[in-house]
DNA sequence: CTTAAATTTTAACGCGCGTAAAGTTTTAGT
DNA sequence: ACTAAAACTTTACGCGCGTTAAAATTTAAG
């Protein structure tokens, strides 16, 4: 096994001229079956690979995916985000994955240098309200970028996401029809957008339903939401501000925290006799099935955001990067019961 | 704001010649500081930046660095890559972060592709027993790599981890000196080499302390550990496979299945007069304080491991990718007394 | 076996930037 | 102010590969 320098050394190995080889990088199907297998009898003898960045430099359009979320130790975005690699990583293209970690100016710095990367494609949840709207205006504008579940309004070639309101109106319903109407638990400046919509989804609802809302706002902020959705439940027990018996969080991590508080102050949670509460959420977290009691919670169309995030990507690749209209694409939540609520 | 096309460009509407702007970029401190200020002063009118691509291939060594783990789904691993990815940059690499999902073919194609991005060095969490040997060893031949957190024998130019045999005897000592001594709860067949060494180490501790060890392996394989753990307790829970009171969890992710498996079935954990079991883990898993009860356990000496592995990984680099001898660091435990032992 | 069509080869240019050599200007030290 | 050192400019080449146009070859069709 010599070492292979460049291209040039490698067709001279294989015996096929260096502009035929580079095509056949570019796509094996485009020279003759004979000359294929040439090619590829010489690369497994010598093992080469085309040099990424002089690639890179000479196509006008990379192969390259940035795939941006705001918090990649929140499971549910390292979920998704295996399925948009593994997607983007079948259509022939290399995904590369970056965290904001709740910070404005990582997100600005992370989406610097995706521009001097040239991608073909971002798929990018944002922020949300901390983002920094200008500067992610101007990424758009000169990336095509798809926007998923948290949405910025009018940025971004298309939104994929969760429809909130499907979310909460579900398990306002299931709640209030099983017993009674739940307060709403939440933190006062939540980093994301998605946590407004449910609010007023809520608040639409109980209204509908008639019955009065009640929010719950509780203090804290970054995105240690577990810690401060149990701080908030111990003020909120200790006080005694609910006014039925039973929660719904706006989403589960909040929940998380929550039942932890609960199941310190003794109180038991649940549907059964015995139980003085009943909580339930939004989301579908990895670990909602593994709460003490497991959690009740609408769950996100994983599959569904993250396949139709890359399709509208694909389309907008092959559509030079323009679509004819900005879509915002919405999946309703499906309601999994569990023991909490 | 005109559009640049190319160094050269720039070069000319800031009146500097271009080698002395390739120089800046390089090091702006190696150039005049009244160039330099002219050089920044049009970077600010034009926002020039230099194709990366174009940079890197001539570059002999560019600013890349691979972080690689081993599923980034766990929140241990996001938190972890969250530390290496701010110190790369705080020292001016590019850092790009992969996870391998559990998969043995994930993590060669990750190694593939991170090959061809000529990586000044490389962070790597292996799959541990997982993981293909040769293909490693031949990455590593290639690529200046550290290991950290699951060490595969004489691979890497050094290995940075935990010292699982510390993290089991504080856990064990601690349970019988103020209460029984556990039993040891993990999957029979553990997709990580950790979990051997606390087997080992917990026999070892148990036998010094003069008890004999029990270790109960349960079935089940792949990284979701809270489902398996939670299936495995019910059925060592139904069995009354345990002998005391008692249970040492292999890692955190188990324990959290073991929890929610015995509130199922009406157990109390913890340390108080009504409770039956006691159960503590090791990790230090970012959920660990929100179980129910909250969970006792070992904690990874998180910031020294990564510190200590991109100290190590700097080391490679500026030694030209070679050191004289293959290291390894483990950093003990610290014990976190928590409620459920 | 002839001929048109499809592929491959040859030759050459360009991409954007690193880098080296030689010459010119600026800076610093006394 | 004079000189050596430091920094800059000019010129030119190279990196590894995409891409193109014309020439040569192979293949498929009749």
């Amino acid at each position: 096994m010599t070492k292979i320098k460049n291209m040039e050394e490698f067709a001279a190995l294989s015996g096929i001229s260096r502009p035929t080889v580079s095509k056949y990088f570019h796509d094996p199907d485009s020279v003759r079956p004979t000359t294929r297998a040439r090619i590829e009898e010489a690369l497994e003898r010598f093992d080469y690979r085309p040099n990424i960045y002089a690639v890179n430099q000479n196509r006008k359009l990379t192969k390259n995916i940035g795939i941006v979320v705001p918090y990649l130790a929140d499971p549910f975005f390292a979920e998704i985000a295996r399925y948009l690699e593994q997607s983007c990583i079948a259509a022939g293209y290399r995904p590369s994955l970056f965290s904001s970690h709740g910070e404005q100016n990582l997100e600005n710095e992370i989406l610097d240098g995706l521009q001097s990367m040239k991608p073909a494609g971002v798929l990018l949840a944002p922020l949300g309200r901390i983002s920094d709207r200008s500067a992610i205006e101007k990424f758009c504008a000169n990336v095509p970028t798809i926007l998923f579940d948290s949405n910025l309004e009018g940025l971004g070639a298309a939104f994929v996401g969760s429809d909130n309101f499907s979310f909460v109106s579900q398990t306002v319903e299931y709640m209030t029809r099983t017993g009674e109407p739940p307060s709403f638990f939440e933190m006062r400046t939540p980093a994301n957008p998605n946590a407004n919509k449910r609010r007023k989804a809520y608040v639409e609802v109980m209204e509908r339903l008639g019955f009065e809302p009640h929010v719950i706002k509780i203090d804290g902020k970054g995105w240690a939401f577990e810690e401060i959705g149990h701080r908030g439940a111990l003020k909120v027990l200790e006080q005694r501000e609910l006014r039925t018996n039973s929660v719904l969080c706006s989403n589960d991590r909040l929940a998380i925290g929550f039942l932890a508080a609960c199941y310190e102050q003794g109180i038991r949670v649940g549907r059964k006799e015995d139980c003085m509460l009943r909580v339930a959420s939004n989301d579908d977290h990895p670990f909602a099935k593994f709460t003490c009691p497991s959690l009740t919670t609408a769950a996100h169309d994983y599959d569904n955001v993250a396949g139709r995030s890359v399709e509208a990507l694909f389309e907008l690749i092959e559509n030079g990067g323009k679509l004819d209209s900005r879509t915002e694409t919405l999946f309703p939540a499906r309601l999994v019961l569990r023991d909490s609520a």
